[in-house]
DNA sequence: AACATTGTTGAGTGATCATTCAATAACTAA
DNA sequence: TTAGTTATTGAATGATCACTCAACAATGTT
């Protein structure tokens, strides 16, 4: 009934991504944005609202590959402990790696725009949260699968995975020295294996 | 020989901390900058060269006033390992308290800027070395009054706690469910303790 | 009092910001 | 073909950005 979009939305958001994430929101201008995307201004604005529409589409579409990866790792494990210390070596791969791409795109937002902005934050929270659960009911399995002493409290421990991998984003942050990662998951290991 | 300059440096960093550490780098303005500290952009420029020379006097008051807040809790403590756990309570407080300013101002400035800025993140790294190194003394001194194993090795488990504050910082963050933080910290705490 | 030096002032700079919109193009349904 | 609808275009908008500077004020020295 109408002119069809020329440009794939998926991959708009892709590239879109790739600038906030790797400059932040703040320091992400439209200009880059138009850009990147190879879009319009006037194109972006009829697809995504405003700059900050955009942007939380970005956040969505990250959240939910992340949660898509965790998931990739813990479901159907043979051992959930052992498939959680999996995902932990390839967080610390890719920390250690030193590439321009090691910082989460939730963590930086978090501290960039979630302390001030209601949206920004309803939308981080609901894919921690995702991620969270994802961890919890991992760690059940192990407990019901006695990897997991029954005296262990699996939301703790879940809270805890959280914290230490948003520890890991942070240091990633500071161009660490080779190992220290490694060296701080390993002991993140050895509590979760006591 | 000339005229003395009549604002008080300290009160204007001060000033200008609080607003960055808020805001953040790119969302405080010159003209935020300007009103809260009541100097005009002149004298600003004249006392900080740029934005980014004021904000770096900011990271480098904080740090100290850091390393200062935490060395007082560790040193000439009875017990190293208490004197620790006591810091990570009153960490604990700040977060539930739920109150504006429950964030660190370098995390959220590695996060924001240090991944892609060397001198805000050598500024950055310095800071964090130092409060890593207080823990680290006191860990030792912990290990020589027989208070951790002498099988602990001391450095990883400075990393951890660093890694676990950073953590935390980012939890504040979320604005999390009362009583979350707590309960991650007391698993740092048991760690710490065996 | 006169001079040298430095601090203060605030209007003004060009650049860049997110956003808009009228004109035009490309499609579907009739 | 035509009418109706939506996508694309890119120049233009006013606001805000970090920053500058010439005029003036306040001090110590002589």
């Amino acid at each position: 009934m109408a002119r069809p979009a020329k440009f794939d939305r998926d991959k708009v958001l892709d590239r879109a991504m790739q600038a906030f994430w790797e400059h932040g929101y703040c320091s992400t201008s439209m200009a880059d944005l138009v850009e990147t995307t190879k879009l319009k201004p006037g194109s972006l604005y009829a697809a995504f609202e405003s700059k900050q529409g955009l942007f939380l589409a970005t956040l969505d579409r990250y959240g939910a590959d992340s949660a898509d990866k965790l998931s990739q790792y813990l479901k159907n494990a043979d051992s959930p402990l052992s498939a959680i210390e999996a995902y932990f070596d390839q967080l610390v791969d890719i920390i250690e790696s030193r590439s321009e791409q090691n910082s989460c795109f939730l963590v930086n937002t978090v501290l960039e725009l979630s302390r001030r902005d209601v949206q920004v934050r309803e939308h981080i929270n609901k894919h921690f949260e995702e991620l969270e659960s994802i961890f919890l009911t991992s760690l059940k399995k192990a407990q019901e699968k006695g990897e997991l002493g029954s005296d262990v409290d699996c939301e703790t421990l879940a809270a805890f995975l959280m914290n230490n991998i948003w520890g890991l984003r942070v240091l990633a942050g500071t161009h660490p020295r080779p190992g220290r990662a490694r060296q701080v998951a390993g002991l993140v290991k050895q509590v979760l294996t006591k």
